[in-house]
DNA sequence: TCAATTCGTTCACTTAAGTTAAGAAATGAA
DNA sequence: TTCATTTCTTAACTTAAGTGAACGAATTGA
């Protein structure tokens, strides 16, 4: 379970084994049971998340409804953006399955970040990775069509239609799960042509 | 001019004189006309920018189609997906008035990085500051209409609506330009009852 | 295991966006 | 200033998404 960790961050640094035993010194490995609500709308948090296995969604709860923007699968990590700007939260983050993940507290990275510089480095280079995959997504879906979008999900994540339920990817997609019913069966529909 | 790039640095670290001269001897000024292409498909590039005055976008050829996903402005900073990637570039990035900005190099950032822990920090603090205000548009982005969304652009960046066309806004929205102008036909109807 | 809830699909209808085309308005270059 | 080009708007028509409702299937939990 550590060696998850490690070799994720074996991609952006090197480590000595008296790093690695200051990191598991830390105790951030977690495993959460589905359902579990990691974050909730309004509260205030710290905490950073790495899913090692499993998949965390966040979503918003808009007129009583609730609108999922996001997924966190196996190797992904989320910030909270009420982490960054130290208001409140706008969503909610919760387990769609049994996950094990870790859990880091941004004052820790902090005193991390101050004794060891590799780290500051790692997690520049984490946040610029993540920002410049974050950007192509979000041009991917503005220059593309709900029928492209779910096409397109079905190449890069097909496990995600999977394991989510359908009416947490309609709003994935952008669309009511009315909707993505239909672009499935246009779909299957052109399929058999 | 160089005051502007210190007064915006020094909300995520303190320069003292020295490193002031230091940056002002990289010569990473520069001044652009309008229409100007900064960055082209295909190309190669290892250049970030940060605009001081004048506005930049990006925007994709689909189609012989161009679709501008994001505008910078002022005090606004991009490094383009293929930088960090290192790869070809997917889209274009051209100036849409004459603009003042740095252009800077990755192998100076790493090596001015390397000298500078605080930049190291600055960086980091710059990239997980933008991946959290990227993050919130896209959320809002996704659970919204394209009425909502030129509404909420009119709330938060309503200069954008006045020096950007509204061709390239449209792509902005995710929707065409003739979508566009129902939108705010149907805006101005609505506002006159 | 069974009842209750939740979820996914379908249908009919409404609303809004895409498409094609035409013309008006604005812009820019000679 | 004038002419050509680009941009914006309008209109008619097509296509797809939103809405409200119904129903069967799947899931859950008592």
């Amino acid at each position: 379970m550590e060696d998850i960790l490690f070799d994720f961050m074996s991609k952006y640094i090197s480590l000595t084994e008296e790093e690695k035993n200051i990191i598991l010194s830390l105790d951030i490995f977690r495993t959460v049971k589905k359902g579990t609500i990691l974050l909730k709308e309004g509260q205030k948090s710290k905490s950073s998340y790495f899913v090692l296995k499993g998949c965390i969604r966040t979503y918003y709860v808009i007129d009583s409804e609730e609108k999922t923007t996001a997924f966190y699968t196996e190797m992904e990590a989320l910030t909270p953006p009420c982490v960054i700007t130290q208001t409140p939260s706008e969503y909610y983050v919760s387990c769609i399955e049994d996950t094990l993940l870790t859990v880091t507290n941004s004052d820790m990275e902090v005193e991390v970040n101050a004794k060891f510089p590799k780290f500051e480095i790692m997690c520049r280079k984490l946040s610029e990775e993540n920002l410049a995959k974050q950007q192509i997504n979000f041009d991917e879906f503005k220059t593309s069509s709900p029928e492209q979008r779910y096409l397109n999900l079905l190449q890069k994540r097909p496990d995600l239609i999977q394991r989510v339920p359908q009416y947490q990817l309609a709003s994935y997609l952008g669309i009511k799960p009315e909707s993505l019913s239909r672009v499935r069966a246009r779909i299957t529909e052109k399929n058999k042509e």
